[in-house]
Formats: C-alpha cells, structure tokens, sequence
DNA sequence: TCCTCAATCAAACGTTTGTTCGAGGTAATA
DNA sequence: TATTACCTCGAACAAACGTTTGATTGAGGA
C-alpha cells in the first residue's frame, strides 16, 4: 500500500522543519527547502502555519509542553527528596533523547528578535518558577536569596540540555568525517561513544551524586553563613 | 593616519556584526544591517572579511583565542586544587563578563552548516581536551573513565555560559518591556537583579562550593564501586 | 446532478540576499 | 608631477527569500 508516506502533509512539514531547524537554525532555512523535504508543495506550508514562524511557534509551544510534564511528574511528595532529584533527571533524560531535535530547535533559538518566540518563552519561564521554587526551598535552600535562586534555578536542565546539545553537534560532525584532517584528529581522539541505556543511567547516577553533593555544599554554606 | 582609519572601519564593521549576531543570530542578520549599524558602505565588508562568514570566523577566533587565555591561567600546580578551581572559575567569569557578545555569538552559532566555523571549533575542542586532562586526573578522576570524563568535561564552561545567555537575554527582554502583558508579569517577578561585583563574588563561591562538593560526591562514589 | 470545501498545485509577486565591479578619492613615494 | 597603494563609494548582478494568487482535484452531502 506503500501507506509509509501516508503521514499526512502537515505533520512532514513539521518534522522536517524539526529536522531543519535543529542542524542550521530557523533563518538559515528557507521554506523550499522545508517544502522540498517534506515532499510537499511550498504554499502548504502558508496554507497549514500561517507564515514560517508559524512552524517555529507550533515546534516550541510542543516542546515546552512535553518538557514541562516531564519535569511535573517527580513522585509525589512522599517521596525522598533524593529521589525526588534522580526521578527528575531521569525524566530530563528521557525527554531529551525522546525529543532532541525538537528540544535543540526550542532552547537555541535566540528569541529576543521574534516577538512571538520571546513570548512563549517568557510564560512558560515564570511558569516553571512558580512550579519549581517549593522543591528548592525543601531542599534546604534559602529561596529568598536571590543569588543563590539565580544559580540554582534550572541548573539541571542546562547541564543535560548541553550534553545533547554536544552530543547532537557531534554525531552530526561524525557523519561529515574525511572532509578535514582536523576534524580526523578529533574524531580519533574519543572514538565511539555508545549513547545506550547504559551510558544514560550511569550519566543519571553520575549527575544526581553530584547535584546532590553540590547542593549540600551550597546550602550547608548557608548555614554556617548566617549562624 | 591612513592605517587608524583602517582600522576604524574594520573594526566598525566587527563591532557591529558581533553585537547584531549576538542579538539575532548569524544567519538572520544581513550584510546591509552590518554596514548600516557600522557606517560603512557594504562593499567594505567584503574588501575586509572576503565573504560573511569571513566576520563570523573572525569573532570566533578572537573568542577562543580569550577564552583559552583564561582557563589556561589557574595559578600553576603548586597551589591547592580548591584554589584552582576557584581560580579557573573565576577566570572564566571575567572572561564572560568582558566578551558577552563575542562570547554569546562564538557559542550558540550552531557549526554544522558551516565548515569553516565547524573546524575552527573541532581544532579548540581538541586543544581543550588535552590541556584539562591532568587537572582531572590530580582531582582523583578516572580519566580512563569515558562516561565520567563526558559529564566532568566542560561542566564549568557549561554552566557559567548558560547563567550569561540567561542574563544577555533576559537585558533585552527588559529593553523591551511594555509591549506584552506576559512579559511584565515575568518582569515583575524578579525585580531588578544587578550583576555586580558583588554579585559575582557570590556566584564565584556557590558555584565553586558547588562544583568541589559535586566532584568528591562521584569521586568518592567511584572508589567505593570499585573497591 | 449539483454544490461545497478542504487539499494541492504551478506560477508569479515584489523584496532582499551575498557578492562583484569599476570609477573615484587620498596620501605617501618616486 | 606622475605613480603607487590603499580606501571608499554607488550601482548592478543573479539567486533566493517569504508570501500570494487563481486554478484544479476529488471526496461527501443534498
């Protein structure tokens, strides 16, 4: 039935635009080069987005979605608050390996020039800040303290953020090898890397340990400061 | 003479390019905005830099070149490991604080499509990796360990890059505060932060504090896996 | 059979893109 | 004075840009 391409005509705009998007960033991508990926003519894409940062806009509003049921969903308040950090990283983990190139599109998009991108981000920032400042101040942390808020706040979503974000750089400069001698050297340098479930969960301890020793260095810190 | 206004309009023209890549990207930014913002005819951007890219490899180089000063200079071996890592920390928030733009530009242009800027990008990784090896090591990492160098390697820069990019952006969303009510609600939320010295003073002691306690946290996990 | 309507298409719209070219200007050197 | 080398400029180029248009298709309801 040959149905393999029966995804319908906006959902292949979307996921090559993803695709697009993620490797050269959204201005340098013409909407031909969408279309002619997508398989699809070039005035669908007006027809289904509006304009092109219509895709950019759709893209983001479903990352930040899915991103932020992944962070909502920690166990409860039941749960050890060391738990409750490597339950979190874990679904950060998840997200990002379900969601990479969606994820990169969403987080390196500089919005301060598209209003309607800046927006979006805005909402679902003060949203998260809201969500997230009762774990912190669980913690141990004095979420008065603007500067200790200010390093704190979403530190573990930038360290794995950057992760993939270096991951997906160079599995992109992988597949581009041969055509430079200083690009030989480096790949030799740290051969294959397997990006598996093993690697992941032992990243995942890796980082709760040290997220967890950081913050009992931080907040013990406190403490002693104003005692 | 002729040589200083030489270098006025070069120099212009970089200035220029730096701060409009910073804010837009480097792809949404034309040839025409640089030379406008510069006062300077357009042709001049190619007598100076040969091409666009020409600009951005420039920025990029002067980037690096900064950058690897700065982490490169951790007050030789004799002194204690904390000292050095609050020395590289510290370093490395000068740095930032005195090159933001050259700094956002250098790291968020994404390198795939451009081969120019993904070598030069590769040549400095590569560099990097065989300068902070030993520090690893002293600090009783295994560096054999692939897994533990992948989430150790760049932490720092990681995360001291990410609080910049918060900041860059968050000072043009206040610039542009007043056209949207999700905004100045984010806005109202965390008043006014001022980046002060005194700012970074704090900043330098959580994050070192931090940083020590996170990698004895895995350090000392380590040790006792393979005891 | 007629009508509706969403989906698709080729073609063209007017701008804007990065780059090139040759003519002019200026100041120091021969 | 003539020559040289370095800057600067306006104009022009083909290509690509995002967007719009009007026509065509084909399935579904009346």
């Amino acid at each position: 039935m040959a149905e393999e391409q029966k995804k319908d005509s906006k959902q292949r705009i979307f996921d090559a635009a993803v695709s697009l998007f993620a490797r050269k960033g959204f201005s340098a991508v013409g909407i031909r080069e969408i279309a002619k990926t997508a398989h699809v003519n070039i005035s669908m894409i007006n027809y289904y987005f509006g304009e092109k940062v219509g895709i950019l806009k759709a893209i983001i509003d479903e990352c930040y979605d899915k991103y932020y049921r992944a962070i909502h969903d920690c166990g409860g308040e039941a749960t050890l608050r060391e738990e409750c950090v490597q339950r979190i990283i874990k679904n950060l983990i998840a997200f990002f390996r379900e969601n990479t190139e969606i994820a990169m599109v969403s987080f390196n998009t500089i919005p301060v020039d598209i209003p309607a991108v800046l927006e979006i981000k805005c909402r679902w920032v003060a949203e998260e800040r809201t969500m997230t400042t009762p774990y912190f101040r669980e913690f141990g942390l004095n979420t008065d303290d603007p500067i200790q808020m200010n390093f704190i706040r979403g530190l573990l979503t930038t360290i794995i953020t950057e992760h993939f974000r270096c991951r997906y750089t160079w599995e992109h400069i992988v597949q581009r090898a041969g055509t430079s001698h200083v690009m030989k050297n480096y790949l030799e340098h740290d051969a294959e890397m397997k990006y598996d479930d093993h690697f992941y969960e032992q990243f995942a301890e890796l980082l709760t340990k040290f997220y967890i020793h950081g913050v009992r260095g931080i907040s013990h810190q406190l403490q002693s400061n104003e005692k």
